[in-house]
DNA sequence: GGTGTATGCTTACGCCGTAAACTATGACAC
DNA sequence: GTGTCATAGTTTACGGCGTAAGCATACACC
């Protein structure tokens, strides 16, 4: 065989594992698929990439590395800094939602999210934030893109929503669930929401530093277990 | 057969579902694992419920719906109520990290899911909250308990973090990560960020219904697509 | 030319979800 | 009691999956 012209490449299988992901969605990625789209058997694969559980923690880090831009590192206000890396995310996820799935789910921490991580982290110390209180926030920050993305990234593909929702905007079912028929009404821009919800992270994160958030109730930790 | 005595219901396959993901894992529910569970073929499983799909939908369900109590529908602050719900469905998580997957990615909304929407929205609503930002409120919460949840749900066996992370904990990489290798010293405790958050978001909301918010750079529509 | 090694192929194993056809049970009508 | 029927469970089978093990080929270097 060839092993010099079009070899396959650790790097080449990625890329073509994005592509697949990207064209045809996750549930579409197999070792056979894969190998076909490369034209090779799927255990040659297995030749430059040790699993495919290496190979998808390849794609998220791939990902995640992708929301922070060395440009914005240094330059500008820590708030705009942060909104760019969450837009950023928020961004990419929505153009791959088979995405994040494997962004929120997968625990393996690679170079990508380490650098992420630390851009974040190392914006708040910068701003003034407590190691402490720093590390809250790049959770914060975290927690945010992965939970709001998901969200928007669920499919709504109104058939698979449920026999109930279409009701619901038909505009029956106003009895049993008198809110929502209500906000179900409104104007959605996605785009908005999101911004909004980058705000109010950002400001929240803002006066937490300041200490200017009200003390209140209390840790939640009367909330644990039960399992039914 | 006995049709009267010990007959399987899709309740019976239900709760064998949700139990056997509580002992041994998401991974670990195939409908052929789930009939021996029941004493039955996998197969037979397949009279009570209509697919594999139906029964991971009516697990979601089952489990968003113990997000809300009745109990704290009606009394108190809506603070208090919205908070009751967010720790709730934390600590629910928490004990069923499994669930969390599921939660987070299906589309399908079922009635379990709609009753916790609506007591959300209307809490909101009764709060003097617009349909508009009462909407958004909804998806702020939602996207606040998956996305902070998933990443605590996250396991952190450690060894399956990765190398780096470990050298970082050993106090390498400081010249790479110089941030995290300062925050990752911190103590760290999940139940009072968590608590942390809750205070943000709600704090934030009151702050975006009473119009206190500063106004912001904008909706972050730059951030559109790329693929690379 | 011979040897070593890298690359890809073939075969096979034990899983998976589920379609289709079959069987055994009890309920009920007469 | 006998015949009919619906219901609940079983059996078998299909096409997919990830990947372990062993084989074949072709180049690089001596």
């Amino acid at each position: 065989m060839a092993r010099t012209r079009d070899a396959l490449t650790p790097d080449r299988v990625l890329q073509a594992a994005l592509t697949l992901a990207d064209s045809e969605g996750l549930e579409a990625l197999s070792m056979r698929r894969l190998g076909t789209e490369l034209g090779v058997e799927a255990m040659s694969l297995y030749r430059h990439v040790p699993s495919k559980e290496a190979l998808l923690d390849a794609m998220v880090d791939a990902i995640v590395v992708s929301w922070v831009d060395p440009a914005d590192n240094t330059a500008g206000d820590w708030r705009t800094r942060l909104g760019a890396i969450m837009h950023r995310a928020h961004a990419t996820l929505l153009a791959r939602p088979w995405a994040v799935e494997l962004v929120t789910m997968r625990p393996r921490v690679g170079e990508g999210r380490l650098r992420y991580a630390e851009t974040i982290t190392s914006a708040l110390l910068e701003a003034g934030f407590t190691p402490q209180l720093a590390h809250h926030g790049l959770h914060i920050v975290d927690g945010t893109i992965m939970g709001f993305t998901a969200q928007q990234a669920r499919r709504p593909t109104a058939a698979a929503l449920g026999d109930r929702v279409q009701a619901l905007y038909d505009g029956h079912l106003a009895d049993d669930y008198p809110g929502i028929s209500i906000t179900i009404r409104e104007h959605h821009d996605h785009a908005e929401e999101y911004a909004l919800m980058v705000d109010l992270v950002i400001d929240g994160l803002s006066r937490l530093r300041d200490g200017l958030m009200p003390p209140r109730s209390g840790s939640g930790a009367r909330y644990v277990l039960s399992l039914a």
